[in-house]
RNA sequence: CGGGGCGUAGCGCAGUCCGGUUAGCGCGCCUGCUUUGGGAGCAGGAGGUCCUGAGUUCAAAUCUCAGCGCCCCGACCA
């Protein structure tokens, strides 16, 4: 050791500070971030600026993703389509509050066939107006709706900062497209979605979120109401997850969609859309992993564990094989597992590798074992190591993917509890904005005088204003003006 | 787009100030042997548009100019 010390020292010291390779989180947290994409091998920067290649390990979560939201979209009624790229001009140009806030980050195609197009094409940035002006010839009757429409697709928004997952220029997501008959059926969708949403988030995610609206400031340009779901990295900073949009007749009455009631009355549509994106990915990686690597929920794991064998000789690596085959022959089409098996690698660098890329629950089968007829289980979330009977083994290892997955529930439960604070007076406010961060619960009068003073000030914004927070009376805490209620505040990403 | 840092092998870096052998080091990779319960050891080997383009010079990774990209901090956003 002391011998290597140097050799090692100046190696792990460079800039990483650790051997490992992974900043730790209290030293460089975007660093860290980082690290973490990189040690598990999720993502890297493509050669076209501020976006990402999505490599397999990423992809994979994502596919997860997809694969429960789609599940639960259908549950509640909604068909997939697909929608084009390209919006002509024209059309991004009829919601004026939609153009003037998506315009200046609009990708535009002006050439096609090596000629400038007559019309240019706006690489979508939200499908909103190419969707609209579709539904507008789908749509006579109250019979028509309503139109519970979900795509999976690719969008462009040309942002200034990117950062992998959490904003990059080009990013896949869902959007969600809906057309109903009245204002309560169209609202009651938005709701319905937002449910959806923090369902998703605690139940899959394991990442709890607070759920409400935003300020006209924050909300969607071209929306009537923005709902949105917001959780708390580990740095304490807000993350907004999701977001749900009552359109109400904005879109419909800009694009000309309208309806024969059943008293033969035309009337306008009533919309909505929503939509998560790959920034989920990001905000797993932000929630529960740790200065060892990822560490993903089991329900979102696309491997949930991973058997190593232990071996010393040729024959040994053979008997071993065997038990960890004969162990999980039953397990194929139950749960996502594999077989680490590989002869070029000790078992000490298979445990960091998956380590790093988040497998949930680990299994190591050696002589000893075999012997004793165990094995010996280690967890990601806590690195505890439990010795457990071979017998019955596949719901022991079930049953601890779902104790797992709660745990980190739990825990990220308690990181947010902690760290959200109610406040009611201004230095306070904007002291403990800085030191130690976190989300703040303040009396807002509504004015976006007020509004931008938090921006102004701390560099925090107002994340959303919360739907379950008790009525209370109180002074806005920038004027003093009264306040019906509190909003949350933080700094986001 | 403003401020700061950076760009040399897949990754992390030294070399650049003060131009001059064949551009190095660690990790990783390939081959072989020994190993294998927390990132193995030894030996041999492969791998380079020194970010790009112009310029200065007998000579450029090194100097000059321009551009591109990345990271961090702001303004804009999922």
């Amino acid at each position: 050791m002391f011998v290597l010390s140097i050799g090692i020292r100046k190696q792990g010291m460079d800039r990483l500070g650790m051997a490992k390779g992974i900043t730790p989180r209290k030293e460089d947290y975007s660093q860290w971030y980082l690290d973490v994409i990189a040690a598990a091998d999720l993502a890297e920067h493509s050669a076209v600026k501020g976006c990402m290649v999505i490599k397999p390990n990423g992809y994979a979560i994502w596919e997860m993703i997809q694969g429960q939201l789609d599940r639960m979209f259908k549950e509640t009624g909604h068909v997939n389509a697909y929608f084009p790229l390209f919006i002509p001009e024209s059309l991004m140009h009829k919601e004026a509050e939609h153009v003037e806030g998506f315009a200046p980050e609009c990708a535009v195609v002006t050439h096609g066939g090596g000629k400038k197009l007559e019309e240019a094409l706006f690489v979508r940035p939200t499908s909103e107006t190419i969707i609209w002006s579709t539904y507008k010839n789908w749509i006579q009757s109250y019979r028509d709706l309503p139109i519970l429409i979900n795509q999976w697709a690719n969008v462009v928004r040309w942002e200034m900062r990117t950062r992998l997952f959490l904003r990059t220029t080009e990013f896949l997501w869902q959007e969600g497209h809906t057309a109903h008959a009245s204002a309560a059926e169209a609202e009651e969708e938005t709701l319905k979605i937002l449910d959806v949403y923090r369902r998703f988030a605690e139940e899959y995610l394991a990442a709890p979120v607070y759920v409400g609206f935003k300020s006209e400031k924050e909300k969607f340009a071209g929306a009537v109401r923005t709902y949105c779901i917001e959780a708390m990295m580990q740095d304490r900073k807000a993350l907004q997850a999701g977001t749900s949009h009552n359109l109400g007749q904005n879109f419909s009455k800009a694009f000309d969609v309208t309806f024969q009631d059943e008293q033969g009355k035309l009337q306008h549509v009533y919309a909505t859309s929503w939509g998560v994106s790959t920034r989920l990915v990001g905000a797993l990686i932000m929630t529960h992993s740790d200065d060892n690597g990822l560490v993903l929920p089991p329900r979102l794991a696309p491997l949930k564990v991973v058997l190593i064998p232990i071996w010393k000789e040729d024959a040994e690596m053979e008997r071993m094989r065997q038990h960890a085959q004969a162990l999980t022959a039953s397990w194929q089409g139950k749960i996502s597992f594999k077989i680490d098996d590989r002869d070029q690698y000790r078992p000490g660098y298979k445990f960091n590798e998956w380590e790093k890329r988040g497998i949930p629950i680990r299994i190591e089968i050696g002589p000893k074992d075999v012997a004793a007829q165990q094995v010996v289980v280690v967890r990601r979330d806590t690195g505890e190591k439990i010795a457990m009977p071979q017998e019955n083994l596949l719901a022991k290892i079930e049953a601890l993917l779902e104790e797992i997955q709660n745990n980190l529930l739990q825990r990220a439960r308690a990181l947010r509890d902690d760290n959200t604070f109610t406040v009611d007076a201004y230095d306070d406010f904007s002291a403990r904005i800085e030191n130690p961060g976190g989300f703040f619960r303040v009396h807002w009068c509504g004015s976006e005088l007020c509004e931008n003073k938090f921006q102004e000030t701390s560099r925090a914004t107002i994340r959303t204003i919360p739907l379950d927070e008790t009525k209370e009376q109180g002074a806005c805490i920038v004027c003093g003006a009264p306040s019906k209620g509190r909003v949350l505040v933080a700094k986001s990403y």
